[in-house]
DNA sequence: CAGTGAGCGAGCTTCCGCTTGACTT
């Protein structure tokens, strides 16, 4: 038996150590924390200083019945766990829960997995440091006091299980108050003049950076220059450069796969951690920029094979993130000579990604030549402007280019060619214009974000970690709180006056715009969820809170400040600001009136109901018995109780309507949670994007019908005579059984096709019987 | 899933941060 066992957190890491450190050591994982406060509201006695009470989960238990074991036999138990708040803390539960003796446990830390880290971290042991996992007790405590006392606030006053918390109201509120700004924002429109300079291959671009609001004013400019003379009035030559980014962290990965391979957040950490399992990048959950000496080695010896000396430039990084605890190192290939890897294609282009993101940081600068030449107009005053730019030497550009978000991107300046290359030109010089135009352009609302532009805001305002990132965008979704759309685009005519020839034309051209994929808005729930907090709880959503508290934190772990004492001047006035407001605030239902019904003059109103969003005409609560009920209509998709018109809102009461008979039954349009759909003798089929289902014809709906029937005939594999209703399927992951309301699937070792219905009934009473595994959490209600 | 919205009340929901599989009609 070994004589010493060392734990760390993660199994992937575990072997790796277990390699460097030989037969004296047994190197296992804790699998992350292994306890945590029991679920219930007395997990934390208020009058009692806060002491906690602990469990160890149920699928934790048998990794700490073999920890205990292990630990019983060696000599030695080494503590191996990050070296930051929540790796001290479970240093200290392993302590506690495998009741350790201080006289055989070691407490050690490592940044970086390579075996002189390690080694020199066995040679310098410490004790379990009590201030820290102070701080994590207080972030813990604090975080469990807000989730548990406010999220029952929501459940009285809005709806049942609803959240809120430290980390996930934020996130939230930065989608509600970004949607504010766009649906607020009034687009301007102004016209932006570009001119064409000479010909072939010597002419270039050059525009002017002043806009016309008005179209006389840019036609009156092009109307001057048709007799004006242009000349360069001056040139200006200077280098210029231009540095590679950090190596990558979490969130600038999941920010960089997500503009550049299209990854959603969790799916580039699913993606990541395979990678990492399989040893070929360092841990992805980090917030490091930071590479260790033996890496920056490994890339120097790389670059300088590959491309040479001139290419290398050694580089050290500072993190800028505020809540930074950078237990880690930054994530990067382990080994700089593997270009590729094995794997699917997903773990390929991401490892491609981490390879040259992490080499190109090592490496020299990109040189430019920057230049600008002025072009006075005899007959203005205003000048035009062309930029060049040639590069001189591509440096680390010959690898790797960070890309940017939409919102970076600025069509509002008059810089956007500045990429291109200028002909040799000379001051004086006079210039022939080709062709001038003066188009029409739109300012933009703000950008909704995308789940990796919301990681990115998230971490500058140091709210989440990189273990939560993806989770809590999961949450904020699962909730209702938010989703993620497409928006098709709206086509809007823009004005191009094109001088040419001396010649002026106008032209009207249409464009696309507002068209968006995979960005995240609120919903009505979420926009109520938010006001209520905002107007309630503005401590605690407010974007400074986190910040806050980390300080204080940070006070308590350096040994400042006393943890519950911290703890008792939150929760006083917090608990009160609770009571108060389950006393004394009405519910929120968003509720807004719109008007008056154009017909009969009812009261019309939007609010949130117990299945969501709906549209009430007339009063609900009448005092008067002989008065009629109010009517109902849910709102679509895509509408908002926010943004919706009295003329929308009335439209929603022309659904469901019969569009007519088919096989002499009705057929009936109406709108479900799916959207727009057929009724049809007990089948339904759902409508394509491109028809208004408010001009269904009964052609159209008989054609779609018929169609829906051939498709799902082209599915069917068999049917029995014993009972109809059970059919053979092929669906998109291979053949199954619909028998009643439940779906089976077939093993693979059957033939679908020659099942016969016993066999199937046993499947089905199989599946049935089965332990329902409990790996979704969409537990469905009866 | 497939058109619901009264009011009452039992019994449920809920946080963030460490980890990895099990899961997907």
């Amino acid at each position: 038996m070994a004589k010493n066992l060392l734990i760390v957190e993660s199994p992937a890491k575990a072997k790796t150590i277990e390699g460097y450190l030989g037969k004296d050591f047994t190197v296992k994982s804790s699998y992350g924390h292994i306890r945590d406060l029991i679920k219930s509201e007395d997990a934390i006695d208020i009058n009692n200083n806060f002491s906690q009470k602990y469990e160890v989960p149920a699928d934790k238990k048998q990794v700490v019945s073999e920890l205990k074991k292990l630990a019983k036999e060696a000599d030695f138990v080494w503590l191996a766990s990050d070296e930051d708040r929540e790796g001290e803390a479970i240093s200290w539960h392993l302590y506690d829960t495998l009741s350790l003796k201080e006289v055989n446990t070691r407490r050690i830390v490592f940044h970086e997995i390579t075996k002189p880290a390690i080694l020199r971290a066995i040679e310098n042991p410490r004790k379990i440091d009590y201030n820290l996992v102070n701080a994590q007790q207080a972030r813990r405590v604090l975080d469990r006091l807000v989730g548990f006392e406010l999220s029952p606030v929501l459940w009285k006053k809005v709806k049942p299980s609803l959240s809120a918390g430290r980390v996930q109201s934020v996130a939230v509120r930065l989608i509600v108050d970004r949607e504010r700004e766009i649906n607020k924002f009034q687009s301007e429109a102004a016209y932006k003049i570009t001119a064409i300079f000479d010909k072939g291959k010597n002419s270039f671009k050059a525009d002017l950076a002043e806009r016309f609001s008005k179209q006389e004013d840019a036609e009156k400019f092009l109307q001057d220059c048709i007799k004006a003379i242009f000349e360069i009035r001056s040139l200006e030559t200077k280098p210029a450069k231009r540095s590679p980014a950090a190596p990558f962290t979490t969130s600038t990965l999941q920010q960089e796969a997500s503009r550049k391979l299209g990854f959603s957040v969790s799916r580039t950490m699913t993606v990541a951690q395979k990678l990492y399992e399989a040893g070929n990048i360092t841990y992805m959950r980090t917030d490091s920029v930071n590479l260790s000496d033996t890496a920056i080695d490994a890339a120097r010896a790389e670059i300088v094979t590959a491309y040479g000396d001139k290419y290398y430039q050694k580089r050290t990084y500072k993190t800028k993130s505020a809540g930074a605890q950078e237990a880690h190192e930054a994530i990067r290939p382990t080994y700089f000579d593997k270009h590729t890897i094995e794997g699917d294609s997903s773990e390929k282009r991401l490892y491609e990604l981490i390879w040259k993101r992490a080499i190109a940081s090592q490496m020299s600068e990109a040189q430019f030549e920057k230049t600008v030449a002025k072009i006075s107009i005899s007959t203005r005053k205003e000048e035009l402007t062309a930029n060049g730019e040639v590069m001189k030497f591509d440096g680390f550009l010959k690898v790797y280019l960070e890309s940017a978000d939409d919102d970076d991107e600025d069509d509002n300046n008059s810089l956007d060619n500045d990429n291109a290359i200028l002909p040799p030109l000379s001051k004086g010089q006079l210039l022939d214009l080709q062709e001038m135009t003066a188009v029409q352009r739109f300012s933009r609302p703000p950008a909704r974000y995308t789940e990796a532009s919301l990681v990115k805001k998230l971490e500058e305002l140091g709210i989440g970690r990189p273990s939560t990132y993806a989770p809590t965008i999961s949450t904020i979704q699962n909730r209702g709180y938010v989703v993620k759309e497409e928006r098709e685009g709206k086509q809007r005519a823009y004005e191009v006056l094109t001088l040419s020839n001396s010649n002026i034309t106008r032209e009207t051209k249409t464009e696309t715009t507002g068209a968006e994929r995979g960005k995240l808005s609120p919903t009505d729930i979420g926009a109520v969820v938010n006001d209520f907090l905002v107007q309630y709880f503005n401590g605690i959503v407010d974007f400074h809170f986190t910040a806050n508290v980390e300080k204080e934190f940070d006070e308590i772990a350096q040994g400042l400040k006393d943890w519950t004492e911290m703890i008792r001047t939150f929760y006083a006035p917090f608990h009160k600001d609770v009571e108060s407001t389950i006393q004394t605030a009405d519910k929120a239902t968003g509720e807004r009136e719109l008007g008056v019904h154009p017909e009969n003059g009812k009261k019309v109103s939007v609010r949130i109901g117990r299945y969501g969003p709906f549209v009430q005409v007339g009063e609900s609560n009448t005092d008067n018995e002989n008065e009629e009920k109010p009517l109902y209509a849910s709102l679509r998709t895509g509408q908002s109780i926010e943004t919706i018109t009295l003329e929308e809102a009335l439209e929603l009461f022309k659904l469901p309507k019969a569009v007519g008979e088919f096989e002499g039954k009705v057929m009936k349009v109406a709108i479900g949670r799916f959207g727009p759909y057929i009724s049809h003798n007990g089948a339904f089929v759902s409508l394509p994007k491109e028809i208004d289902p408010l001009d269904v014809t009964e052609e159209q709906a008989i054609e779609l019908i018929n169609a829906k029937r051939k498709k799902d005939a082209e599915k069917l594999i068999k049917t029995f005579d014993e009972d109809p209703t059970v059919k053979v399927l092929n669906g998109r992951w291979g053949p199954y059984i619909e028998f009643g309301k439940q779906n089976v699937k077939i093993p693979k070792d059957k033939d679908p096709a020659s099942l016969t219905f016993e066999e199937c009934k046993a499947l089905a009473d199989a599946a049935e019987k089965a332990p329902k595994k409990s790996g979704r959490k969409f537990a469905k209600k009866k």
